[in-house]
DNA sequence: TCCCTGTCTACAGAAAAGAC
DNA sequence: GTCTTTTCTGTAGACAGGGA
């Protein structure tokens, strides 16, 4: 009775962790077709190694696959309507569309790992289109350059339910090229990158995921005499990567320098800890253009991490300007990349 | 011995997610 | 669309591994 339902829904949701809308849809997938959550989607969280789901993320994928939409007044009403196979064949193209999206972040934006996913929201449009069309190499660029974008303007933050279900009824409706549409319906908030977008302290988030893209795109070369590629893969002693200090943060903390403009991303480059360590302290300007056994640093080298040329700003009296040369020259070669 | 990086922890603030 | 809550990240300072 009603009394009793109450009570218990009470006391679920006062000691344990409180159901939220993705449980419901599980739930209400698991009573609709049986053995669906447990023998197919939850064994999908873990199959690939270096990116895990989790099944709110893939159960929202679904959610998309199965009826183009995001938003909805009762959780069973996603599957309202449907019988087990028309299920099974939307678990099944969304199953396709996520294998063809690993596929795309490893090897159009060349993130090895989810470590470098932002937001996994954005992600969820992608899978819907690739659940039924893999895109061809322009329509990898565009889908690049829509998903960096996204990222560093925040695009996916705030009301993401609406956005997501605007997004995707717009798609649904469209029949020839979905990445073209979803484009040109976003266009307009993902402008191009600027010297601003360049002022985070941040090390990890959506500018370095960006800059990691463009750095392993542009075959970026380690600093040190292995001229090992920048691309996560080498392994061994010290070979791990770091964010370098272009100008070190002792050098400048002597020098009169707070935090905030020491640690600022015009002031990161990536190299290995080999490289890093063999620079230690030392000053851009004696470094920068070393080319001895240890430390070789050619001009392409200095050009793909974006390291401003003219020589009179390596040296601590002109710090400032350097920052403000990187982060032009930042946006510059990012808007290129992104095209 | 110096200084680079990392780790750890509590805390504050930023970003993302959720609620209305 | 806006406000609130949750989660994530950077900070300081001590310590460790490692190159010079």
């Amino acid at each position: 009775d009603y009394s009793t339902a109450t009570e218990l829904f009470i006391r679920f949701n006062s000691t344990g962790k409180s159901l939220n809308r993705n449980d419901l849809i599980s739930a209400e997938l698991a009573i609709k077709v049986e053995n669906l959550v447990a023998r197919k989607i939850k064994p999908f969280a873990t199959k690939y190694k270096n990116f895990k789901f989790t099944i709110p993320f893939l159960m929202q994928c679904l959610t998309a696959v199965h009826t183009g939409k995001m938003k909805f007044k009762r959780p069973e009403e996603i599957w309202d309507g449907s019988d087990k196979i028309k299920i099974y064949n939307s678990w099944k193209n969304t199953a396709k569309g996520l294998g063809r999206l690993i596929k795309f972040l490893t090897g159009a934006v060349k993130w090895n790992s989810d470590q470098w996913i932002p937001s996994m929201n954005a992600l969820i449009p992608l899978v819907f289109i690739l659940s039924n069309h893999n895109f061809t190499n322009k329509e990898q660029k565009l889908a690049r350059k829509w998903l960096l974008l996204t990222a560093v303007h925040a695009y996916f933050s705030g009301s993401v339910h609406s956005t997501l279900d605007t997004l995707l009824r717009k798609l649904s409706k469209v029949n020839g090229s979905k990445l073209n549409k979803l484009w040109n319906i976003t266009k307009k908030e993902l402008p191009k990158l600027t010297a601003d977008n360049f002022e985070t302290k941040r090390q990890t988030g959506a500018v370095m995921s960006l800059y990691i893209s463009m750095l392993r795109n542009s075959n970026a070369k380690d600093w040190d005499s292995s001229k090992n590629p920048l691309d996560g893969n080498v392994q061994g002693h010290n070979a791990s990567l770091e964010i370098h200090h272009i100008f070190p943060k002792d050098i400048l903390l002597k020098n009169g320098y707070g935090y905030n403009q020491i640690n600022t991303f015009a002031n990161y480059a990536i190299i290995s800890k080999d490289a890093n360590l063999s620079i230690s302290n030392e000053m851009p300007k004696t470094y920068l253009k070393r080319n001895n056994n240890k430390i070789v640093i050619k001009k392409k080298d200095r050009k793909v991490q974006c390291i401003p040329e003219d020589i009179k700003i390596w040296q601590i009296k002109k710090y400032k300007r350097f920052l403000v040369e990187r982060r032009q020259l930042l946006a510059k070669r990012i808007n290129e990349y992104l095209g």
